[in-house]
DNA sequence: GATGAATGAGAGTTCATTCAT
DNA sequence: GATGAATGAACTCTCATTCAT
């Protein structure tokens, strides 16, 4: 359970890791976003790595439902990968900030716990992922001449580039529409 | 152009933001592996930034060198993506702290001139990827079912994500012999 | 004169001084060692300064009864001092964390109004300690060949070192088992 | 070895210490005393603990002369404590910061690294005072009827606290003067 | 070419204390 | 009586950079 100050703290310090950076992201700048003062934070998080966890953590959830949810209905494989990317889609117009954390494993680098937390949350997904394609090239719907795991870094792969051209083109472009012709290039390259 | 201890500051540069990230890519942890003291950096470079614009200058060369030779040469399209990923894997084999660099754009997000440069370098490697499909779409060995810009994002995107995993895994396989099977994937894919 | 909780929280401070010092004695550590927040401290002490000076003033009371006690009966002047070091060593043995307070004046330098109650608990101490030795040499029990001043220094100084290197010992060993020998060895050297 | 800079620092964390105690010995504090800036301090100690560990140092290494002077010359054992006392007057009189450091194992409280080196200090000391007394009871210098470990707590305990009231009284009276009467108290006490 | 010494700015964090509830 | 939230001041320490030598 999170207070509605822990929640506007992480929502601060997401758009404050997304406009300026891992360096943009201090204690003083996330202070001055809310409107408090610094020592106020710490009524709030036992320190700065805390509040990196807990993004991961609000990270994690979030794309945990996203997966499951894909796992568990009745759609094709296919469909399931195309509904991945929509999804992700949707989720990064709404909180553009969430680019830079999942993309950014550099942001969680400086220690050892995040590395850890970071490292969990991707092993999970790829195998998620991997799981979806596995179902698909078993009921012949995806192409079985590539491997799981390569199918799976190509569609990863894609994904994560064409976000981060987006983050880089300072979302100019509708994500959601443009994103739509990657996803039939996706099928088009899976599908047996 | 550059002195020897140029070449060694950025070198040491480099291995330090493999290493640790941004965060441990400090004038003093700099001069500490050269074995200097930190106003002798400043001897070689006038400040900070000048390294990292360095580093991407190094960077561009050689990726320069690496994509103009595939351009000119009478392999077929597919060949030359072939090389391009073999290229690569050897580059960041010999040099696995290139990884970080090139990347990481979030490494050069704290300064305009740095984001102006990486952006630069990156369009321009876009480009002479998506030349390179064309060509291969105009004669027939690159299918034409999905457009060139798109492929381009599923081979880079794939290339980038692959090279991030050995990095994550700190090193621990074999780059280039791994890569081989991602290789023979991707020509699957594209190929007509 | 004094409510459950403020007796609670000087007993907490005592404690919380004895274990680490004064660097350890902060309002928080206060707080959390009761089980209460801070704030709730300044319902029973208007300032941590406050805390400090009903520390003395209950050392004082105590020591008080001690010394007033012995003053006031018919032991011999040597039997009085055993009964002071005794007195002491079960005072400490009941509250150990009262060592810290009296014997280590540096906890009260940070303000002068505390500098002046302790100087005045000492003094007061040492008036009555040099009143029973006076006592004793013009009775012949004394030796008087040294004059009261440093006799009782010699009597305070090896009560304190003794009962300080207990503490430095963790309390390790039994305080007035083996004080007893010291009490022995000060009779024969202070008796005539 | 020290450069000039790193005893300039010792000796004005020494008076710092004196004068305000524990609390008022802050590396702000410190560099406003120098009249230089509080990160010059870091080009001279890596951190805070590591001045204090060179002040124990400093004490450790000119304790070590004063005693080991004593233990090593012709004088008769009582003669060695006089002079113990003596040596420690001037000490002290000359450099009057040293008492906090050496009766304020309060200031060294905060980190077991300094808890460990204090103790070391101490009872290197303590050893060395007792192998002087043992000896003068072994040639009937000293009594023997009170054991040279309780003999040694009378010794320092009034060295100590003798010490402490100087400076309390603000080093009002000439330490070595008084001192005298003192000392010729301990020979009085101690002589067979 | 390199060093020792220093600096202004700012990092993360803790302190005693206040105030509305 | 107690709490949650906040604050100004101060803390230790690191940063990139400068300058005289």
């Amino acid at each position: 359970m999170q207070t509605e100050r822990q929640k506007e703290i992480i929502e601060a310090a997401l758009v404050l890791i997304n406009d300026k950076g891992i360096q943009g992201f201090t204690i003083k700048n996330l202070a001055n976003k809310i409107g408090i003062t610094e020592p106020a934070i710490y009524r709030h998080f036992t320190n700065k790595i805390q509040i990196l966890i807990s993004i991961l953590e609000y990270f994690k959830t979030s794309t945990k439902d996203i997966l499951k949810k894909e796992l568990n209905n009745n759609d094709t494989s296919i469909e399931k990968i195309g509904h991945l990317f929509t999804n992700h889609f949707i989720r990064f117009s709404t909180t553009p900030s969430l680019v830079s954390v999942i993309f950014s494993e550099e942001v969680f680098r400086s220690e050892p716990i995040l590395i850890e937390k970071i490292t969990e949350v991707i092993e999970r997904n790829d195998n998620i992922l991997i799981k979806i394609i596995c179902d698909g090239q078993a009921n012949g719907e995806i192409r079985n001449d590539i491997e799981a795991k390569y199918l799976s870094i190509v569609i990863m792969g894609s994904l994560r580039l064409f976000v981060k051209k987006w983050q880089f083109a300072g979302n100019s472009f509708n994500l959601r529409a443009e994103g739509e012709k990657l996803i039939e290039s996706i099928k088009l390259i899976i599908e047996k």
